[in-house]
DNA sequence: TGCATAGTGTCACAAAGTGTCATATAATGT
DNA sequence: ACATTATATGACACTTTGTGACACTATGCA
């Protein structure tokens, strides 16, 4: 389970740092992939099989599935944690997160996935995530 | 497992760069088809026979059939990974996906396969693939 | 036979990625 | 608060990878 918030940037090279409280379940190899709204996702080896297993099991002769499985398979990627606790971050990823070399970088726990952010666009979404947290609890109440 | 997208160009002579990360499991020989939509695939040797011997226990008394086997035999081809990690496609192949000589070309990978594209198809696909992508995790979320 | 075309092998340079280290900053325990 | 430890980041050297160039081989055809 991943949680919390934390500040990083892009190196020159197009590293991203993980952060410390979250190696130990990484360690072992994690896959990155596309999530929602331009962020992107880090998930155990485990986790992404399972994903990934679901994938292998809809037929190819169906288009619509031929193109979740590209879709998929071709927006991640496996790496690993260097030895100063970083990942390489492929030039397509970070197109599609929109994370440029040297910029801020958000990376948080979002229980059973790790998610990195470019900072601007997590400012945005995190507005709108406390907005609707804050709906949530007045109905609530 | 093939992950990943990567940006490379048919040389002058029709050959295409394979991603180092792949090299090693298509070292040890490989096959080259005519995929669905117009993309190449290449497919390790354990896998083509596995294709191979699906498909040829289709009823040939049936057209469809038929005609998959020959698409699929016929516009195969099986090649080596020279020492610089290209490989050379014939000019039925280069038709068929619409790759010509020093055009771009996208190499991704799709499970248990490598996907070979012009970038110019590619991108129309990737925008599809990407919808049907969202759409499946706005269901599961 | 000589020429043209397609394909293959090899090299060298440039670009991208990787590993390591040193310093700066933050976190932790006493 | 302080010392100690861990973590983050920039710098830089090194390695790997991608690409273009070019020479060489094979093949088909006039």
């Amino acid at each position: 389970m991943f949680l919390g918030e934390f500040q990083h940037t892009m190196d020159s090279k197009g590293r991203v740092v993980i952060p410390s409280k979250f190696r130990e379940e990484l360690q072992q190899g994690c896959v990155i992939t596309k999530g929602q709204d331009n962020c992107l996702q880090i998930l155990t080896k485990d986790n992404w099989e399972n994903e990934a297993s679901k994938m292998a099991s809809l037929p190819s002769t169906d288009r619509t599935s031929r193109q979740l499985r590209r879709a998929l398979f071709s927006g991640a990627i496996d790496v690993k944690i260097d030895s100063a606790g970083r990942v390489q971050i492929p030039e397509n990823l970070r197109v599609y997160s929109g994370i440029d070399i040297n910029e801020d970088v958000t990376v948080t726990g979002s229980g059973p996935v790790v998610e990195v952010w470019s900072t601007r666009s997590w400012k945005k979404i995190q507005n709108e995530a406390d907005k609707a947290f804050a709906n949530i609890n007045e109905v609530k109440g």
